[in-house]
This record gives C-alpha cells, sequence and structure tokens, in this order.
DNA sequence: TCTAATTTGGACTAATATAGTCCTATTTGA
DNA sequence: TCAAATAGGACTATATTAGTCCAAATTAGA
C-alpha cells in the first residue's frame, strides 16, 4: 500500500517541533503531549535520531534534545532508512542482499521494477525537513 | 518501507506473459509454472483482473485469459489500486474516508504529505504494462 | 545527598497487513 | 461423462508495524 510508517511521521512531527523551537532544548514529554504521540514510541525514535546524530541530547533534570543538522541537510529518504530500514519497491531491491527473492531466476520484470525503484527514491531523496517547516 | 506487493507483481509477470503469448489463450497453470507463481493466489488475481475487465476469460477445457486491453492502456496505479486497495502514503490520503487517522487534529504535516503523495501517486500513474513487456 | 526529571535501551506484546492454502462449485469441449 | 479449466469463499501462516513495559543511568537543583 505504499506507506510512510507512523514512525517516519512521528520523527517528522518531532523534528518539525524542534527546529521551530529556537535552541531551547526539547523534551519528548512535551512533543508527545502536544502531538499526541504515544511516549515509549517516540522516546525510542528521537534516541535513534540521536544515534544518527539528527539530534543532540542532554539528560538529566532540563534535559532534551535540539538538531544537529540543519533542517535542509535532513532528506527524508534517509529518516526511512534510518527508522524502518531500507527504502525499497521489491525484494529483491534491498540494498544489502538479505532479502533475496525466490523468484529472482524466472523473474521478467526485475529491471523494470528497478527503474521504478530509482523514481521512488528521487521522490523521498528530493525532501528534506525544510519541505516539512 | 514502501514497496510493491507481490500480488501486483505477480499480476505484472502475468499480463506481461499474456501480452506475449499472441492472442492464444492462457491459463493460469501455464503462468504459475513457467514464472513459479503460487497457483491459487495467482488464479485470485487472474479473476481480480477479469472482474475489473483488464482480462477476458474463458471457463472450461481449452479455456483460459486474453487481454482486454492494450498494454498501454492498464496503468500501475490501477493495478495496485485493484490489488492492494488505495495507494496512499498516510492514513489521511485514502480515497475512501474508512482509514482516518487519530492525530489529524494535532497533525502539523498532513499538507506536506499531501503533496509526496501526489508526487508518488504522479510516478504509479505514469506507468503502465506497456513499460514492462 | 536525596529526589525528580529526564534520556537510554532491551524485551516484550498487540494489531494489522500480506502471502499463501484449501476446498468446493461451475463451466465447457471432447 | 470426464477432465480441464475458471470462480470464489473461507481459512491459515507469516511478516511487519505499532505500541507497551520495565529497569537503568544521568543530572540539576533543593
Ligand atoms: S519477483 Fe522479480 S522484481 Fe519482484 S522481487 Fe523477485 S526478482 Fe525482484
Ligand atoms: S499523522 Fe498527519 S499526515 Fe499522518 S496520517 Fe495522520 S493526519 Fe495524515
Amino acid at each position: 500500500m505504499i506507506r510512510i510508517s507512523k514512525k517516519v511521521e512521528y520523527a517528522l512531527m518531532a523534528l518539525k517541533f524542534i527546529s521551530q523551537s529556537d535552541n531551547k532544548l526539547v523534551t519528548a514529554r512535551e512533543i508527545s503531549d502536544t502531538k499526541k504521540i504515544p511516549y515509549d514510541l517516540l522516546s525510542k525514535i528521537l534516541q535513534k535520531l540521536k544515534n544518527e546524530n539528527i539530534l543532540i541530547s542532554n539528560q538529566g533534570t532540563n534535559g532534551g534534545y535540539s538538531l544537529n543538522k540543519r533542517t535542509d541537510e535532513i532528506y527524508l529518504f534517509n529518516l526511512m532508512n534510518m527508522l524502518d530500514g531500507d527504502v525499497a519497491v521489491a525484494d529483491c531491491m534491498h540494498e544489502a542482499k538479505e532479502k533475496d527473492c525466490s523468484l529472482e531466476d524466472s523473474c521478467s520484470i526485475k529491471s523494470e521494477v528497478a527503474k521504478l525503484q530509482k523514481e521512488v527514491e528521487d521522490v523521498f531523496k528530493n525532501k528534506t525537513i525544510s519541505d516539512f517547516v
């Protein structure tokens, strides 16, 4: 059904929220409350973004998150990769070859699927967080 | 993870196969055997395509399927719709509003997601079976 | 030094979607 | 009448996505 996962949506909302908070640290709780995002899930997402150097985190009382990149340096394509794994329109299109397709031998559409992959990738590679702010 | 379902892949292979069979009727068994597609699943797909007037079917001995449209009249976008339901990058983007998002009130990214939806749709609307043949 | 606010992170469960199977009926040419 | 085929409902299995639970570590401030 070709969709953006909730994780990615939550990440987009969170990054937008943080980018609009003028350098002030933002807590997971704040975002969760104002955007109605499940707290635990959001926490995981922010941690991931921190580990991927999209965010900087400060632990402890008065802690929170802040951006570590400009919004136009954060690509939707990369976000999707971080949070959901490879953006691949078919099993055979994964970068890492863990997921092979058992039909690869008899497959008659692989090269066309590859073109499609390219076109879909381009859509997501051409969007950054700044498009969402 | 943004992918084309197996159903759609199987449909593409089947339609390609049929289109290359020079007006001769093609059976589900033939396609299933040569393309290694699970027979029962493929049958369902072909039946669906018949009900959607993409294929014509002939029952009984010597029966089989043939195309009811030119390959350049069969859009990937429509195939996906038929077989998997709405192509929607997010819950709120479904045509029929069965699937609403509970966050719609607090959502800060909906309009940008709508743009994305449009771009993704365009990719699939600009591909027909003829691109796969 | 204690406490509350916070991030960190593993393990788990629940819900949903996708893929595949099974079974029976119907149609039809030979 | 038989065998080859489509038709289609109901079901099961698998995988993915979404969400929850719990315990630990960090840190500012009282
Ligand atoms: S069926 Fe063909 S296109 Fe689809 S995943 Fe397998 S090899 Fe790739
Ligand atoms: S979170 Fe926003 S963009 Fe996503 S489905 Fe809900 S309303 Fe649409």
